[in-house]
RNA sequence: GGUCCCGUAGCUCAGCUGGAUAGAGCAACAGCCUUCUAAGCUGUGGGCCAUUGGUUCGAAUCCAAUCGGGAUCACCA
């Protein structure tokens, strides 16, 4: 049972007969007391004190005596101003650490399936490039948030929308073609997405050289950058691809193909899954019955040119064109079609989460507004989970100009420097290739996925490289580390953990009530966590509960211990923390090793 | 210009459904390894929570304005 409704209960049941008020166990607040002060749970009670005709003190006073009579596990309190501070028993909390390590799924598994059906979009890469440093913050808080959001009981479909056609794939498309000599992964030995991308970027090198030229000889820009011959060629490519012309089909399907083994790579190395694939090449022309039916239904109008719009300045919002006047779709209609395809695909889902960076806020506004103009009632279940932007301590990044943190340099730099900083400490000397191996990238991932999963997804972030290397402090491998500590003690002993009984007599020390308030607190954070979208709150409670464990770790030898049960309930206590500190992480999509 | 987001220690971030003396980590300095893994622990210094006003017993937190930073306002995706 839930401790603070319970406690909130007992106190609404106390200001009710004390001072006549008639408040419900819902309005009571509880908080954590302080560290600085004595005490469990917290009550402030100024809101109370016109209705006891009371100081703040006295009122806490009054209270406060009653507390003990009502619930016999409340033992004592003390009052400070108008803070009620009151401590509950030893065997209290003892009894809550049995049943939190008796669960072994605690926090992470509920009692029963909640029965909703949740899909998640998240990744969606475009087919021209390799992935950058922010594709990463996109696929780390999507798997994480839908893991995170299955542990409150929801079935979670993780879908990935390929950006798979359009004038930016004919780019890279055109530059193989003139210039690359036939090329292929294979020939290169490249990664079939850097490949494609090297010829992304030649493209351009090359259009800006022709509108250089053109400009010199007395074109103005603008048009210069319609006139370059590449560019006039790679929209032909596109109508031939839009026309299924089969050697344009062919070499996309080709260079395709090569981009999708990289990802492949890259998806694995990071640890991240999709239940379904969707690829806009299936995709871009659904939309243009919606919008004839909400042509017909008034939502939408027709300008005198052919193209279909909807007015939503009633909404705060601008004019938004639905159609092209060639009757073409633009990228709303295909995104209004795919959710109603979605919708109709899957009947049970009954929320739709989509992980797209926030300079598309707008655009998702317009969307579900859109949505819920064309009477689809699940409109208002559909989320943006926007995130902000990654930015470099030399700025932003441009990928024009080559300031692009390439994922796949990132992630092998990361895990190079695990392997340097673990060498060195030479922890790893008997372990073997192949466990080594598994250990740097353990470590070197979870420095990553922490550094980038511990600030608010909302907000925009810093990457300093240099930084996120840092295996100490606030990062993945402090925790990591802190785990693979706790699995070398249990190593060390022997007996069966299962088998522990904990006595009832133990007398419970700071740190370890701290160390059960803390563990105790975990389904919260999942709960709130899933709430928020947020997975940072995820990682701070993990961080807070390994420093716990460090600082406990520090103080009290757990085999020297002389005493059987004092010396049983505190390897049951580091076990039922090191369960809590790998549910957490993996909730996160990060990997804790045994040793390290 | 309209709309939206953000301004907390030198740096990176917590805290924001209003509550006690605003917290961590990094960096700096000083301690702790013959004792279960020192990737650890302890301590010191470091703050007009952008500014101003409002709401109230009480504001980093809510509201308004101002200043600073960013995003967006395409028949691009």
């Amino acid at each position: 049972m839930n401790i603070e409704h319970f406690l909130s209960s007992t106190i609404s049941q106390v200001i009710n007969e004390l001072f006549d008020l008639s408040t419900v166990s819902n309005d009571i607040i509880l908080q954590k007391t302080k560290k600085e002060f004595e005490g469990d749970f917290t009550l402030v009670t100024f809101p109370y004190i016109k209705a006891a005709k009371a100081t703040p003190e006295k009122t806490g006073e009054l209270i406060g005596e009653q507390l003990p009579k009502k619930n016999s596990s409340i033992t004592k309190f003390n009052v400070v101003k108008g803070f009620l501070n009151f401590s509950l028993s030893n065997d209290f909390w003892l009894s809550e650490f049995k049943s939190i390590s008796s669960e072994a799924e605690y926090g992470i598994k509920p009692a029963n399936s909640s029965g909703k059906q949740v899909m998640l979009e998240y990744s969606s890469p475009n087919t021209n490039k390799p992935l950058h440093l922010g594709h990463v913050r996109n696929n780390l808080l999507g798997y994480s948030v839908a893991t995170i959001i299955k542990t409150q009981g929801h079935e979670v479909i993780k879908v990935n929308l390929v950006n798979d056609r359009g004038i930016h794939i004919c780019k890279s498309m055109l530059a193989w073609k003139l210039f690359s000599n036939g090329e292929t992964p294979q020939s290169t030995g490249l990664k079939g997405d850097h490949l494609v991308g090297k010829y992304y970027v030649e493209f351009d090198k090359v259009y800006k050289k022709e509108i250089q030229t053109l400009i010199e000889s007395g074109v103005t820009k603008e048009e210069a950058e319609k006139q370059a011959p590449i560019m006039l060629q790679t929209q032909e490519m596109l109508l031939k691809w839009e026309a299924n012309d089969p050697d344009t089909i062919n070499l996309w399907k080709r260079m395709n193909g090569w981009v999708y083994d990289g990802f492949a790579v890259s998806y694995k190395k990071l640890g991240v899954d999709f239940d379904k694939m969707y690829y806009e090449s299936n995709t871009y022309l659904l939309g243009k019955e919606v919008v004839q039916e909400g042509l017909a239904k008034n939502i939408f109008y027709k300008k005198e040119n052919g193209s279909i719009s909807i007015d939503l300045t009633n909404e705060g919002l601008d004019e938004k064109v639905v159609l092209r006047s060639d009757g073409t779709s633009v990228y709303i209609t295909q995104d209004l079609g795919t959710a109603i395809e979605r919708f109709k695909e899957f009947p049970k889902i009954s929320q739709m989460i989509y992980t797209v960076g926030n300079e598309q806020d707008y655009h998702f506004k317009v969307l579900f507004k859109i949505l819920a103009k064309l009477g689809y009632d699940w409109a208002k279940e559909c989320y943006h989970l926007s995130y902000g932007m990654v930015e470099l301590p030399e700025g932003k990044m441009k990928s024009r100009e080559g300031t692009v943190v390439d994922a796949d340099d990132l992630m092998d730099g990361m895990i190079e420097t695990a392997k340097e900083t673990t060498e060195a400490s030479g922890k790893v000397s008997e372990f073997t290739q192949e466990e080594k191996d598994q250990l740097f990238s353990t470590i070197g991932m979870g420095a990553l996925k922490y550094f980038i999963l511990k600030v608010d997804p909302k907000k925009k972030m810093l990457f300093d490289p240099k930084e996120s290397i840092d295996l100490h402090g606030n990062t993945g491998p402090f925790i990591q580390y802190a785990h693979a500590r706790i699995k070398s003690i249990l190593r060390d002993y022997e007996e069966n953990i299962e088998s522990i009984s904990i006595s009832d007599s133990i007398t419970l020390h700071e740190k370890e009530k701290e160390l059960i308030k803390q563990q105790y607190d975990f389904p919260k954070i999942l709960t709130e966590s899933a709430a928020t979208y947020n997975p940072a709150v995820v990682a701070n409670y993990i961080y807070e509960l390994a420093k716990l464990f460090n600082q406990f770790y520090n103080e009290c030898s757990v085999l020297k211990e002389s005493n059987a049960d004092i010396k049983q309930f505190r390897i049951k206590l580091i076990e039922t923390t090191s369960r809590i500190i790998k549910n957490g992480m993996l909730c996160l999509g990060i990997e804790v090793p045994e040793r390290m």
